[in-house]
DNA sequence: GCAAGGACGTA
DNA sequence: GTACGTCCTTGCA
């Protein structure tokens, strides 16, 4: 068809439709393309250049005869608009390996769809769905009208589109792709693309597919059964063991899979595809637009075929450099390169492509280069200030956030005020309820120059919420727990003290304080210094004004400062999969459980109290009528007096301080030697122990509001991984004990609702069947046996039927020694058996299981060689003293790291099974709600009626957690209970 | 008033 | 033998 006619709108046969993958082409010339920028100021243009090269010669097909004939009477540019898709509702973790975007990169977005303007086209996204569902549903449309489609991609996802009307055309290597293409690439037709993705999987988008079966295989598979739901239905006929094997455990994965990779035709378009009609750009607009980009040939060549001056035409005051919004751009790239005033030559040059290591270096090196300057610090009074503020953090993209409040909870410290920074040096402090003055006895009135917290809270909002605004914290979530409460949920965000954990676990500590010291050489005002310390300590509202802004907003600088050198080093050092996967998410999940909380029966602990002081009463009248003579049976120091001096029992050991030990294995060694006292003391330090760390203790925690208590559990304190819980530490109530267990049955579940308790079983051993490839062990734990019997079988040569329960119990101890990097002396104490009878035992165990022994080995040397070991989740365990002269310290530290793998796989399996939960309960239609995480359980509370339902949904989400990341070969078995308590459940 | 040591609860 | 947090006493300021 002529194409004369650009104004025509309507899609007919004979038109042609193109639709370009924006997002997908911005990614692909970035890499593609040599890096660009623009001369005046390096903002970073590579990709913003062959864009619009490629849109030049698509509007002037028809002119110069460029490869895009005929000449498009329709086109689009589509891009993504949000993460959140249907995909990700359906499967949590599609696309959640995607690699960060490149900071040289991220301003180039908004440029692209500045450019598409410019050129009066069509610029489409809607949100819920990806580019390509979009695309889908414009080329269905266009088809069904009998016109041409092209799809400018070379994305393999939009290959299932292809047909006698649609094809593909790569942009970078300009070839199109057709279905003798599609065939070549997937041995199938396009009509069959889905099902090969399904089955084959797809590791950039993590769709999970079938384990073992590649493209090949899918293709070869297909050949023979037709399609996808054929080959899974008659799966059990397949020759090969393996692969039948997965095809039908995997099944399910396999058609989920499916849902993933099958493009929606049929999207509620907002913008029709009538609309999308190419009509000749405004040149001037155009111009406009190439002139702030500083593309000189183009500017020529469109200056040219619209015969207009194009020196007449003022460049785009909005975009060219130096210009407002253009400043903002390189801000986000750069933020203080436009106030150092650094000579161009000498420039910081993060806009060239740099690699990620460059980029990572440059950036530790410029960290001391601004100093941190007080002075320049603002404390913001009115609305209409902080609104600017609000607007340059909205327009470069980012923004550090600090709260200050009156405490160190999150659930009970109120608001007074916050922080902001947008560059060094450049931060702001927000007072909101800072009270001063003595006007009346009761009530101080609150200092003049705050913005009602109401007011100014409306309008963070906005941007704390805003999906294209980076929040960035230190610990976030505190911050986003105290937020959460004035009805601020912050997202997206990233964590300071998150990002050293992932990079220095175990190096250096990651508190704000020594971080700045570290990374910025910069020692921030200490909170005593604004507040006082100990007995005269006031609330930070209460503090003087001045002082209290500059601390504020100093905490804010410097975290925006820390971010920009720790970002870098995820990319540079391998570690953003365990930041993204195993970090970042949990700030979010763990705040909501500390926010829902645990209910406790405070009546049942009180009586318990009670109980617990009779019978220390009565357990005290014994003590002292055995020794003669009245002491506090809680100072070790008189007790070992009266054992060891008064009484001159013998066998007594010292501690490292040279003080007599009493410890529990002591005194229970008396106990069995006959002595009554030691006895005595063990049962009254239980019930002491049960007393005042939990039946006193735990009500002084219940939250007033909501009647429940609200652990916090801390994310970055382990060098493992591990998570930690404090005030109340939840992650040791008793258990063990007849007593102990009596604290355990009062936490219970809201009325109505039942706990649900779900643990791993055994999952370190089996982690240490996986990753030192035990084929015995493994087959046990595939077999379901008991694996501490079968090793005294294996070790001992007793047959498991009849064993006599010391022979097992040898066999634990053992089991649990290799975890924690086993030694002789270590185990002889735990058994209570000469040093040389455990070393025997040792010697035997590695020679039943060599494996264990090579893996041990292995561990220690790479420990020894690299300062750290890692998990099986890439997660970093550093042990700096590994190398230590003291060869009892070395020792320490080669069981923790032999430890430290397992434990720390352990503790990531349990992550990722804690970040994927909340999804696939609510998928489920489930109200469950997760409450506390004791390392390898979980606990949830449920209502009656949906015990039955979810059981399943958590068991499942545990059992595949390490999926797809990692395909264990020992399976994980994960139990789960519900009842009233969580004694009964557990 | 605070820090260290000892003891002990959990996985 | 690994990983934590809390309570109590003691000794020094």
């Amino acid at each position: 068809m002529p194409a004369t006619d650009a104004h025509h709108e309507n899609v007919d046969a004979g038109d042609h439709v193109v639709l370009i993958d924006g997002s997908a082409y911005i990614f692909r010339a970035y890499h593609a393309l040599p890096p660009l920028t623009r001369s005046s100021d390096k903002l970073p243009v590579g990709a913003v250049a062959g864009f619009c090269n490629m849109l030049w010669k698509l509007v002037r097909a028809g002119q110069n005869g460029g490869g895009f004939a005929p000449r498009p009477t329709h086109l689009a540019v589509v891009f993504d608009k949000s993460e959140q898709t249907f995909r990700k509702d359906i499967y949590p973790l599609y696309k959640a390996q995607r690699p960060d975007l490149p900071e040289d990169l991220r301003p180039q977005f908004p440029l692209i769809r500045e450019a598409t303007r410019a050129f009066d086209l069509a610029c489409v996204e809607q949100s819920g769905f990806e580019a390509d569902d979009l695309i889908a549903t414009y080329a269905e449309q266009a088809k069904a009208r009998g016109a041409l489609v092209t799809v400018i991609s070379s994305d393999k996802d939009l290959m299932q589109l292809v047909d006698g009307l649609v094809r593909m055309y790569d942009p970078m290597k300009d070839k199109a792709i057709g279905v003798e293409e599609v065939f070549e690439k997937f041995g199938v037709a396009p009509d069959k693309v889905v099902d090969v993705q399904s089955l084959a999987g797809d590791s950039v988008d993590n769709v999970p597919g079938v384990p073992g079966i590649g493209i090949k295989t899918a293709a070869q598979l297909l050949g023979e059964y037709g399609d996808l739901d054929t080959l899974l239905a008659r799966a059990g006929e397949i020759k090969q063991t393996k692969r039948r094997e997965n095809l039908i455990e995997f099944a399910d994965q396999a058609r989920l899979s499916r849902q993933l990779v099958t493009l929606k035709r049929d999207v509620a378009l907002d913008v029709p595809l009538d609309d999308i009609a190419v009509i000749e750009p405004e040149g001037r607009k155009l111009v406009a637009f190439l002139k702030a980009m500083e593309f000189t040939t183009l500017t020529r060549r469109v200056g040219e075929a619209y015969e207009i001056d194009i020196a007449a035409i003022e460049p785009d005051p909005g975009l060219k450099a130096g210009g407002g919004e253009t400043a903002l751009l390189t801000a986000g790239l750069d933020p203080d390169t436009h106030e150092t005033a650094v000579p161009l030559e000498s420039a910081p040059s993060a806009a060239e492509g740099l690699t990620p290591q460059a980029l990572a270096a440059q950036r530790q090196a410029e960290a001391t280069a601004t100093p941190v300057d007080r002075s320049r610090y603002e404390t913001v009074t009115t609305l209409a200030r902080l609104k600017e503020w609000i607007a340059r953090a909205t327009q470069i993209g980012f923004v550090a956030v600090d709260t200050e409040t009156t405490g160190l909870d999150p659930m009970q410290a109120e608001l007074v005020g916050f922080s902001l920074a947008t560059a060094p040096n450049e931060a702001c402090y927000v007072p909101l309820t800072h009270k001063g003055g003595d006007e009346g006895l009761f009530s101080e009135g609150l200092l003049p120059g705050q913005i009602p917290p109401r007011e100014a809270l409306a309008v963070l909002k906005p941007l704390m919420e805003d999906p294209s605004v980076l929040k960035i914290g230190q610990n976030l979530k505190y911050d986003w727990l105290v937020l959460k409460r004035v009805g601020i949920e912050v997202a997206p965000y990233d964590d300071t003290m998150l990002l050293s954990y992932v990079l220095d676990a175990g190096a250096s500590p990651h508190g704000m304080d020594p971080l700045s010291m570290r990374w910025l050489g910069h020692t921030p005002i200490k909170f005593e210094e604004v507040c006082g310390k100990g007995k005269g300590q006031i609330s930070f509202d209460r503090a003087p004004l001045d002082k209290a802004s500059e601390y504020a907003a100093e905490d804010a600088d410097v975290t925006l400062r820390l971010w920009r050198v720790l970002k870098p080093r995820l990319a540079s050092e391998g570690k953003a999969t365990v930041y993204e996967t195993l970090e970042r998410p949990l700030v979010a999940v763990l705040a909501r459980m500390e926010a829902r909380g645990i209910m406790i029966d405070r009546q049942m602990l009180s009586r318990l109290s009670g109980e617990f002081a009779q019978g220390m009463g009565r357990l005290e009248a014994d003590i002292s009528e055995m020794a003669g003579e009245s002491f506090n049976p809680g100072s070790p120091k008189q007790l070992g007096d009266i054992l060891f001096g008064k009484m001159a029992i013998p066998g007594g050991r010292k501690t490292p301080t040279g003080a007599w030990s009493t410890g529990a294995d002591v005194l229970e060694e008396l106990a069995e030697q006959g002595h009554e006292l030691p006895r005595r003391i063990l049962d009254w330090r239980q019930l002491q122990k049960l007393k005042s760390t939990y039946a006193d203790a735990l009500p002084s925690y219940v939250h007033p509001e909501t009647g429940r208590v609200h652990s916090s559990f801390a994310l970055a304190a382990t060098t493992t991984g591990r998570l930690s819980s404090s005030e109340p530490n939840l992650q040791n109530i008793p258990v063990r004990s007849e007593e102990g267990r009596k604290i355990r049955k009062a936490f219970i579940a809201a009325p109505g609702h039942k706990l649900i308790s779900a643990d791993y079983s055994q999952i370190e051993l089996r982690l240490l069947a996986e990753i030192a490839d035990t084929p015995s062990l493994r087959q046990a734990f595939q077999d379901g046996l008991d694996i501490h019997a079968m090793t005294a079988s294996e070790m001992f040569g007793v047959p498991i039927e009849g064993m006599p329960g010391e022979v097992r119990r040898r066999a634990k101890a053992i089991n649990f020694g290799i975890i924690y990097g086993i030694s002789a002396f270590g185990l002889a104490n735990q058994l209570s058996i000469p040093r040389e009878e455990a070393g025997a035992y040792i010697k035997r165990y590695f020679e039943r299981f060599p494996g264990i022994r090579a893996y041990m080995d292995e561990t220690r040397a790479f420990a020894r060689e690299h300062g750290y070991v890692e998990t099986l989740f890439g997660r970093r365990c550093h042990y700096p003293d590994i190398n230590a002269k003291n060869p009892s310290i070395r020792a320490f530290n080669e069981r923790a790291a032999i430890n430290a793998r397992l434990q720390g796989s352990a503790a990531d399996i349990i992550r990722r099974a804690m970040v994927r939960m909340d999804a696939a309960l609510e998928k489920a239609r489930l109200s469950a709600r997760m409450l506390l995480q004791v390392h390898d359980e979980l606990i949830f509370e449920v209502p009656d009626g949906e015990v039955d339902a979810t059981i399943p949904v958590v068991r499942e989400v545990m059992e595949l957690a390490p999926f797809p990341a990692v395909a264990l070969k020992v399976p994980l078995k994960v139990d789960a209970r519900a009842a009233l308590n969580w004694d009964e459940a557990h």
